[in-house]
Parts: C-alpha cells; sequence; structure tokens
DNA sequence: AACAAGGGTTTAG
DNA sequence: TCATCTAAACCCTTGTT
C-alpha cells in the first residue's frame, strides 16, 4: 500500500468567527457606540445590576471586561469610563443578523455546518480545487461580502480540518484571516498552551498540569495510556489525536438534540408557582418544538441550587409530545418530587430553574444517533 | 457483553 | 449577597436483555 490516507482524502476547511458578535450587532445599528466600550449584558431580574456579561466589544476587553464575569463588576471596572455602555442583550436582533450572514456562508459550500450564532464551517474542497491559496482568496472574498451586506468584520481560519481552521481563526483577532496548511501544523500548535487546544478548559488544563503536560506539543507526545486512565477512554486518546492536529470529523449539519430554557428566580425557593414561573418556559419550548416539527420523548428539569451546584430529573415518555401542557404537567411533577422533604435529608434550595427536552423526534426523520424505532403518526396523535 | 436510561461534569460561545 | 443562558459531549452507575 503506497497511500498513506487510503479513502480519506486531503481536505480545506474554513473556519469562519463573527467578531464579539452581539456587541457589534448593536455598533452597527448605533455607529455612535463605535470607540466606546460597550457590554451586553443578561439582566436577571434579582436587582437592579444583577447579571452577567454575555460578551463585550474591544475597547471594553482591553479594560479588562471578560464575558461572565457579574455585571456589578464590570461596572466597577468601567466607573470612571463616563462613555461606557451598558446594554441588554436582544437575542432575536442578533439572529436575525446571523441568519442573513450565515446565508452568506453556507453559499460557499454544499458542505456547510453552523456551530453556534456566530460560527459557521464550510468545506472549500472541492471550491478551493484543494489549494490554499485559491481558498485563502475565497477567505478574502467573504469577508468582503460579509462586510458589505451587514458591516461586520469577522475572523476567518483556513485549515486541512475543522479543529485547524478554528484555531486558525482564533489566532488573529478580530478582522483576520490566517491560513494554516498541513506542513505548518506542527509548529502552529506545539508551543502553545495546551489551554488553547479547542476542547481544554480549566480542569482538563489543572489535571494536565499534574502530568506535566504544559504544551499541545508535549500533549501530542504524551504517554496514550497515561491520558486513557486521567480522562477516559474516549477522550484520552481523542486529546492526543487533536494535540497531533488530527481530526477527522466532517462538515455536516447536526441534528439538534435538546431544548431548554432556564431563569433565575427573584428569591431563592424551596417551592414555587410554576404556574407563573413555569409554564412560560413550557410554552416557549412547545413553541420551538412546534416551529421545528419536532416532539420530545424525554422532559427533565434543572436546578441551580443556592451553592450554583446543577440538579437534574428526567423522564421518558410512553409517547412524543409538543404540547406545552403535558411538558408543564411533567415537569411540575418533576419539581414536586425534588422538592418533597425526606425527614432526614436537607431541602435544596433552588436559586434558578428550568426545563429541558430531549430524545427528539419528527415525523419524517428517524431520532437522532439512536438506532430507535421511528415515531408513527399515531404516536404524535393520540397522546 | 451490549445497550438504554438517568444523573453529573466539562466545555464553548 | 457576584455568580446568564443554551447546547453538546463525555463520564459513570444501574438495570435489562
Amino acid at each position: 500500500m503506497l497511500s498513506t490516507n487510503s479513502g480519506a482524502r486531503d481536505r480545506i476547511i474554513l473556519c469562519v468567527d463573527l467578531d464579539y458578535f452581539y456587541a457589534q450587532c448593536e455598533e452597527v445599528r448605533h455607529p455612535d457606540l463605535k470607540g466606546k466600550p460597550v457590554v451586553i449584558c443578561v439582566y436577571s431580574g434579582r436587582t437592579e445590576t444583577s447579571g452577567a456579561v454575555s460578551t463585550a466589544n474591544y475597547v471594553a476587553r482591553r479594560l479588562g471586561i471578560k464575558s461572565g464575569i457579574p455585571i456589578v463588576s464590570a461596572k466597577k471596572i468601567l466607573k470612571d469610563k463616563s462613555d461606557a455602555v451598558f446594554l441588554p442583550m436582544d437575542r432575536e436582533y442578533y439572529e436575525s443578523v446571523s441568519e442573513r450572514i450565515m446565508s452568506t456562508v453556507s453559499s460557499y459550500s454544499a458542505d456547510f455546518e453552523q456551530v453556534s450564532i456566530d460560527e459557521a464551517f464550510v468545506d472549500l474542497t472541492n471550491g478551493s480545487e484543494g489549494s490554499f491559496e485559491k481558498a485563502k482568496i475565497l477567505g478574502q472574498k467573504l469577508k468582503v461580502k460579509i462586510y458589505e451586506g451587514d458591516k461586520l468584520t469577522c475572523s476567518v481560519g483556513i485549515g486541512p480540518n475543522k479543529l485547524i481552521a478554528k484555531m486558525a481563526a482564533d489566532f488573529k483577532k478580530p478582522d483576520g484571516l490566517t491560513v494554516i496548511q498541513p506542513s505548518d501544523i506542527k509548529n502552529f500548535l506545539s508551543p502553545m498552551p495546551v489551554r488553547q487546544l479547542y476542547g481544554i478548559g480549566p480542569k482538563m488544563e489543572r489535571q494536565l498540569k499534574g502530568l506535566r503536560i504544559l504544551t499541545i506539543g508535549e500533549l501530542g507526545l504524551a504517554s496514550e495510556l497515561k491520558l486513557t486512565e486521567t480522562f477516559g477512554k474516549n477522550l484520552g486518546p481523542e486529546l492526543k489525536r487533536l494535540a497531533q492536529g488530527i481530526d477527522e470529523s466532517p462538515v455536516k449539519e447536526r441534528e439538534i438534540e435538546q431544548l431548554s430554557r432556564i431563569i433565575t428566580l427573584k428569591k431563592n425557593a424551596e417551592t414555587f408557582d410554576f404556574q407563573t414561573e413555569v409554564e412560560p418556559l413550557c410554552d416557549d419550548i412547545s413553541n420551538r418544538l412546534k416551529e421545528r416539527s419536532l416532539a420530545c420523548k424525554n422532559i427533565g428539569i434543572i436546578i441551580i441550587t443556592t451553592e450554583l451546584r446543577t440538579r437534574s430529573r428526567s423522564r421518558t415518555l410512553n409517547a412524543p409530545t409538543d404540547e406545552s401542557k403535558i411538558i408543564l404537567e411533567e415537569c411540575s411533577k418533576e419539581f414536586r418530587e425534588f422538592f418533597e422533604t425526606e425527614d432526614s435529608i436537607k431541602k435544596e434550595t433552588a436559586r434558578r430553574v428550568g426545563v429541558r427536552v430531549s430524545n427528539l423526534a419528527s415525523r419524517n426523520r428517524a431520532p437522532g444517533g439512536a438506532s430507535e424505532s421511528n415515531y408513527t403518526l399515531s404516536d404524535f396523535t393520540n397522546v
């Protein structure tokens, strides 16, 4: 066998990542925001300023505003900046902007995968005739088109797979374009700290530090046995492959697998009014299911406790449903069971409560992943 | 041994 | 009171076939 990559041919993948997306959307519709620190907030409604920062523009980031920090902390950091602007997140608007841009991006290849509201992959293998030079020109054209259409800048990465394309896009931001060819992978990845590898967060970084693995290069050379012991039989070997720049995952639209809504309660509670708190969540989920012609077979609840621990309960139904009333009934039972006092056991108090549905099914498609039976019309009608 | 269901953790944006 | 919201992947345990 002379060929080393029998079957799998070399690919050219492009990743596009819209820069500081929510904040940039606001700059576009309110141009006088440009140059000022702009902070996009998710207000929880507990107090006037309670909540967290969703994202911030680069003016604010340079001053130390990071996503996830409390709004109060951001206000403190920016207290001397009289021009700082705090805006509530307007998801509907950002979604409408995203929709237009994503339709432009998807026109670059039939193989398109949107991974979030502001990020997508396209497979340019055919469109570029296998040439990274041509792929780069396509990337430049895409950036121009997005800017002309919506006045938004983005960062583009091009590489032989999704992992490298994504990390290339992250390499120069904002408004960047980075091309990493197969021969560049080792020099690109090796010196980076492990934390920079997509999929490694603070917890894994800490564990790797314990194994004396600090750089992606070191991770790529690490003992597979050790990695398996530490991270499990799937994740261990996968980490090593990713560190070597190996990623065969295809660019492919994926079916949605779960829907959820969660809210912060005005006050911590051991019990609360389902009608006022949970019904709107169920209605919303029901509407989203109906929009997509989906029904769920599993209904669950999510509780974030006062100590910020996550709890969940879920149950599988006999028949799928998309009805708000049934979702509400089911999760109300689960909430009651969860909060029932069992003498010796300390009751937990909730800070946030939510509803999640999964095991989604449509009349047309088989349920995602599972080799389960397809659902029939009667499953939907006689609920 | 293989698989489903339920619950927890980690990551990303 | 500092601590949002949505979605996916993986891990482990338990129970069934």
